[in-house]
DNA sequence: CCGTATCCCCACGGATACTG
DNA sequence: CAGTATCCGTGGGGATACGG
Protein backbone atom coordinates (compact mmCIF):
# COMPACT_ATOMS: atom_id res chain seq x y z
CA UNK A 1 0.00 0.00 0.00
CA UNK A 2 1.27 3.13 -0.56
CA UNK A 3 -0.44 4.89 2.05
CA UNK A 4 -0.25 8.57 1.57
CA UNK A 5 -2.10 10.90 3.91
CA UNK A 6 -5.80 10.35 3.79
CA UNK A 7 -7.97 13.20 4.68
CA UNK A 8 -7.31 14.19 8.06
CA UNK A 9 -4.05 15.44 9.10
CA UNK A 10 -4.15 13.31 12.21
CA UNK A 11 -1.83 11.16 14.51
CA UNK A 12 -3.22 7.98 13.39
CA UNK A 13 -1.94 8.38 9.63
CA UNK A 14 1.05 9.72 10.56
CA UNK A 15 2.12 6.98 12.86
CA UNK A 16 1.03 4.37 10.26
CA UNK A 17 2.88 5.54 7.81
CA UNK A 18 5.68 4.18 9.75
CA UNK A 19 4.26 0.96 9.44
CA UNK A 20 3.32 1.04 6.00
CA UNK A 21 5.22 -1.92 4.96
CA UNK A 22 4.22 -5.69 5.06
CA UNK A 23 6.85 -6.97 7.14
CA UNK A 24 7.13 -3.72 9.82
CA UNK A 25 5.02 -4.82 12.20
CA UNK A 26 6.63 -8.05 12.61
CA UNK A 27 10.19 -6.48 13.05
CA UNK A 28 8.67 -4.04 15.75
CA UNK A 29 7.62 -7.82 17.39
CA UNK A 30 10.65 -9.66 16.74
CA UNK A 31 12.78 -6.99 18.11
CA UNK A 32 10.67 -5.84 20.95
CA UNK A 33 12.12 -9.08 22.45
CA UNK A 34 15.83 -8.04 22.70
CA UNK A 35 18.76 -7.08 20.23
CA UNK A 36 18.69 -9.06 17.07
CA UNK A 37 21.11 -10.44 14.01
CA UNK A 38 19.96 -9.38 10.82
CA UNK A 39 19.49 -14.04 10.30
CA UNK A 40 17.95 -14.09 13.34
CA UNK A 41 15.53 -12.46 12.16
CA UNK A 42 15.32 -13.73 9.13
CA UNK A 43 14.58 -17.10 10.69
CA UNK A 44 11.73 -15.29 12.94
CA UNK A 45 10.22 -14.34 10.03
CA UNK A 46 9.48 -16.85 7.97
CA UNK A 47 8.68 -16.09 4.23
CA UNK A 48 9.98 -12.59 4.43
CA UNK A 49 12.81 -12.20 1.89
CA UNK A 50 16.85 -10.80 2.32
CA UNK A 51 15.76 -7.95 0.07
CA UNK A 52 12.34 -6.59 1.83
CA UNK A 53 14.26 -7.50 5.23
CA UNK A 54 17.33 -5.11 4.35
CA UNK A 55 14.69 -2.26 2.84
CA UNK A 56 12.43 -2.50 5.47
CA UNK A 57 15.16 -2.46 8.19
CA UNK A 58 17.06 0.36 6.52
CA UNK A 59 13.33 2.59 6.48
CA UNK A 60 12.47 1.59 9.89
CA UNK A 61 16.22 2.50 10.80
CA UNK A 62 15.90 6.48 8.57
CA UNK A 63 12.24 6.58 10.91
CA UNK A 64 14.22 6.23 13.61
CA UNK A 65 12.82 2.67 14.85
CA UNK A 66 15.60 0.85 14.98
CA UNK A 67 19.04 1.04 15.83
CA UNK A 68 21.39 -0.99 13.82
CA UNK A 69 25.33 -1.49 14.82
CA UNK A 70 28.13 -3.10 12.83
CA UNK A 71 30.80 -4.87 14.29
CA UNK A 72 34.01 -4.79 12.33
CA UNK A 73 34.79 -8.46 12.19
CA UNK A 74 34.92 -11.17 10.50
CA UNK A 75 32.51 -13.08 9.45
CA UNK A 76 30.32 -9.88 9.55
CA UNK A 77 28.08 -9.29 12.48
CA UNK A 78 25.51 -6.47 12.64
CA UNK A 79 22.71 -5.88 15.32
CA UNK A 80 19.35 -4.55 15.18
CA UNK A 81 17.48 -3.17 18.36
CA UNK A 82 15.00 -0.89 18.66
CA UNK A 83 15.11 3.16 19.53
CA UNK A 84 13.32 4.18 22.53
CA UNK A 85 10.98 6.05 19.30
CA UNK A 86 10.37 2.02 17.97
CA UNK A 87 9.41 0.83 21.74
CA UNK A 88 6.98 3.36 22.16
CA UNK A 89 5.76 2.64 18.91
CA UNK A 90 5.15 -0.90 19.70
CA UNK A 91 3.27 -0.10 22.82
CA UNK A 92 1.18 2.36 21.30
CA UNK A 93 0.27 -0.18 18.71
CA UNK A 94 -0.94 -2.77 22.00
CA UNK A 95 -4.46 -1.79 22.54
CA UNK A 96 -4.80 -2.39 18.51
CA UNK A 97 -3.42 -6.16 19.29
CA UNK A 98 -5.67 -6.67 22.13
CA UNK A 99 -8.89 -5.10 20.32
CA UNK A 100 -7.92 -7.78 17.40
CA UNK A 101 -7.37 -10.67 19.69
CA UNK A 102 -10.83 -10.10 21.06
CA UNK A 103 -12.70 -9.07 18.15
CA UNK A 104 -10.99 -10.95 15.28
CA UNK A 105 -8.73 -13.80 16.41
CA UNK A 106 -11.56 -15.19 19.13
CA UNK A 107 -14.49 -14.77 17.26
CA UNK A 108 -16.55 -12.76 19.69
CA UNK A 109 -20.77 -13.01 19.95
CA UNK A 110 -21.34 -9.29 18.77
CA UNK A 111 -19.27 -10.16 15.86
CA UNK A 112 -21.89 -8.30 13.06
CA UNK A 113 -24.58 -6.86 15.17
CA UNK B 1 -0.75 -2.62 -0.03
CA UNK B 2 -1.96 -6.35 0.34
CA UNK B 3 -1.55 -6.62 3.78
CA UNK B 4 -1.78 -10.35 4.12
CA UNK B 5 -0.56 -11.68 7.97
CA UNK B 6 3.06 -11.68 8.54
CA UNK B 7 5.38 -13.88 10.53
CA UNK B 8 2.99 -13.46 13.79
CA UNK B 9 -0.73 -15.28 14.22
CA UNK B 10 -0.70 -12.08 16.25
CA UNK B 11 -4.03 -9.53 16.60
CA UNK B 12 -2.44 -6.61 15.59
CA UNK B 13 -1.93 -7.78 12.14
CA UNK B 14 -5.52 -9.01 12.47
CA UNK B 15 -6.62 -5.56 12.92
CA UNK B 16 -4.45 -3.83 10.43
CA UNK B 17 -6.01 -6.32 7.79
CA UNK B 18 -9.00 -4.21 8.60
CA UNK B 19 -7.86 -1.23 8.28
CA UNK B 20 -5.85 -1.94 5.31
CA UNK B 21 -6.59 0.49 2.55
CA UNK B 22 -6.00 3.71 1.88
CA UNK B 23 -9.15 5.58 3.25
CA UNK B 24 -10.17 3.28 5.47
CA UNK B 25 -9.15 4.96 8.95
CA UNK B 26 -10.25 8.52 7.62
CA UNK B 27 -14.00 6.83 6.95
CA UNK B 28 -13.59 5.40 10.52
CA UNK B 29 -13.13 8.67 11.89
CA UNK B 30 -15.83 10.64 10.00
CA UNK B 31 -18.18 8.05 10.97
CA UNK B 32 -17.39 8.12 14.30
CA UNK B 33 -18.59 11.72 14.67
CA UNK B 34 -22.17 10.52 13.70
CA UNK B 35 -24.21 8.95 11.32
CA UNK B 36 -23.55 10.16 7.47
CA UNK B 37 -24.64 9.68 4.21
CA UNK B 38 -22.99 8.45 0.89
CA UNK B 39 -22.44 12.16 -0.38
CA UNK B 40 -21.44 13.64 3.05
CA UNK B 41 -18.60 11.06 3.22
CA UNK B 42 -16.98 12.03 0.01
CA UNK B 43 -17.25 15.64 0.81
CA UNK B 44 -15.69 14.92 4.23
CA UNK B 45 -12.49 12.79 2.24
CA UNK B 46 -11.80 14.90 -0.60
CA UNK B 47 -10.08 13.13 -3.07
CA UNK B 48 -11.26 10.02 -2.56
CA UNK B 49 -13.42 8.81 -5.66
CA UNK B 50 -16.85 7.39 -5.42
CA UNK B 51 -15.63 3.52 -6.61
CA UNK B 52 -13.23 3.82 -4.09
CA UNK B 53 -15.49 5.12 -1.28
CA UNK B 54 -18.29 2.49 -2.37
CA UNK B 55 -16.02 -0.07 -2.16
CA UNK B 56 -14.04 0.56 1.07
CA UNK B 57 -17.75 0.75 2.64
CA UNK B 58 -18.72 -2.43 1.57
CA UNK B 59 -15.41 -4.40 2.65
CA UNK B 60 -15.88 -2.65 6.16
CA UNK B 61 -19.08 -3.44 6.09
CA UNK B 62 -18.69 -7.01 5.65
CA UNK B 63 -16.18 -6.92 8.02
CA UNK B 64 -18.84 -5.47 10.72
CA UNK B 65 -17.67 -2.50 11.04
CA UNK B 66 -20.29 0.11 9.40
CA UNK B 67 -23.92 -0.53 9.31
CA UNK B 68 -24.99 0.73 6.27
CA UNK B 69 -29.41 1.27 5.96
CA UNK B 70 -31.06 2.01 2.91
CA UNK B 71 -34.25 4.24 2.86
CA UNK B 72 -36.28 3.53 0.11
CA UNK B 73 -37.40 6.99 -1.23
CA UNK B 74 -36.54 8.69 -4.41
CA UNK B 75 -34.45 10.27 -4.51
CA UNK B 76 -32.32 7.74 -3.01
CA UNK B 77 -31.27 8.15 0.76
CA UNK B 78 -28.75 5.92 2.13
CA UNK B 79 -26.94 6.44 5.99
CA UNK B 80 -23.79 4.75 7.08
CA UNK B 81 -23.12 4.46 10.76
CA UNK B 82 -20.61 2.69 12.47
CA UNK B 83 -21.31 -0.48 14.21
CA UNK B 84 -20.10 -1.36 18.22
CA UNK B 85 -17.10 -2.95 16.55
CA UNK B 86 -16.10 -0.05 14.50
CA UNK B 87 -16.78 2.07 17.26
CA UNK B 88 -14.31 -0.43 19.53
CA UNK B 89 -11.95 -0.62 16.68
CA UNK B 90 -11.48 3.11 16.19
CA UNK B 91 -10.84 3.66 20.20
CA UNK B 92 -8.24 0.92 20.45
CA UNK B 93 -6.86 3.35 17.28
CA UNK B 94 -6.22 5.73 19.71
CA UNK B 95 -2.79 5.67 21.25
CA UNK B 96 -1.30 5.45 17.83
CA UNK B 97 -3.05 8.42 16.57
CA UNK B 98 -1.35 9.95 20.26
CA UNK B 99 2.16 8.51 19.77
CA UNK B 100 1.88 9.44 15.82
CA UNK B 101 1.02 13.44 17.31
CA UNK B 102 3.55 13.30 19.69
CA UNK B 103 6.51 11.57 17.84
CA UNK B 104 5.72 12.74 14.37
CA UNK B 105 3.35 15.39 13.89
CA UNK B 106 4.78 17.52 16.53
CA UNK B 107 8.59 17.09 16.31
CA UNK B 108 9.69 15.30 19.70
CA UNK B 109 13.11 16.38 20.79
CA UNK B 110 14.17 12.58 21.22
CA UNK B 111 13.27 11.78 17.71
CA UNK B 112 16.24 10.33 16.42
CA UNK B 113 18.25 8.86 19.06
C1' DC C 1 27.25 -13.70 7.40
C1' DC C 2 25.08 -9.91 5.53
C1' DG C 3 23.54 -8.15 2.43
C1' DT C 4 22.87 -5.98 -3.34
C1' DA C 5 21.17 -6.31 -7.97
C1' DT C 6 17.55 -7.55 -11.28
C1' DC C 7 13.47 -8.74 -13.16
C1' DC C 8 8.70 -9.24 -12.86
C1' DC C 9 3.85 -9.49 -11.33
C1' DC C 10 -0.50 -7.96 -9.96
C1' DA C 11 -3.48 -5.83 -6.63
C1' DC C 12 -4.81 -1.41 -5.38
C1' DG C 13 -6.27 2.86 -6.29
C1' DG C 14 -7.08 6.93 -9.65
C1' DA C 15 -9.73 8.75 -13.79
C1' DT C 16 -13.65 8.90 -16.33
C1' DA C 17 -18.14 7.92 -17.98
C1' DC C 18 -22.58 6.26 -17.29
C1' DT C 19 -27.32 4.71 -14.71
C1' DG C 20 -31.65 3.43 -11.63
C1' DC D 1 -28.47 10.77 -4.81
C1' DA D 2 -25.91 6.84 -4.76
C1' DG D 3 -23.78 4.34 -6.80
C1' DT D 4 -21.66 0.80 -11.41
C1' DA D 5 -18.62 -0.07 -15.26
C1' DT D 6 -14.04 0.15 -17.48
C1' DC D 7 -9.56 1.03 -18.32
C1' DC D 8 -5.16 1.90 -16.81
C1' DG D 9 -0.76 3.25 -14.23
C1' DT D 10 2.14 2.45 -10.30
C1' DG D 11 5.12 0.48 -7.01
C1' DG D 12 5.69 -2.68 -3.30
C1' DG D 13 6.93 -6.97 -2.68
C1' DG D 14 8.29 -11.92 -4.36
C1' DA D 15 11.98 -14.83 -6.80
C1' DT D 16 16.40 -15.48 -7.92
C1' DA D 17 21.22 -14.81 -8.43
C1' DC D 18 25.36 -12.87 -7.05
C1' DG D 19 29.10 -10.18 -4.11
C1' DG D 20 32.34 -8.33 -0.03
Amino acid sequence: MARRPGAFECGTEAAMELIDGKWKVSILWALSEGVRRFGALRRMLPGITEKVLASHLREMEADGLVRREVFDVVPPHVEYALTPRGLSLNEALEPLGVWGERHVLGQVEDALR
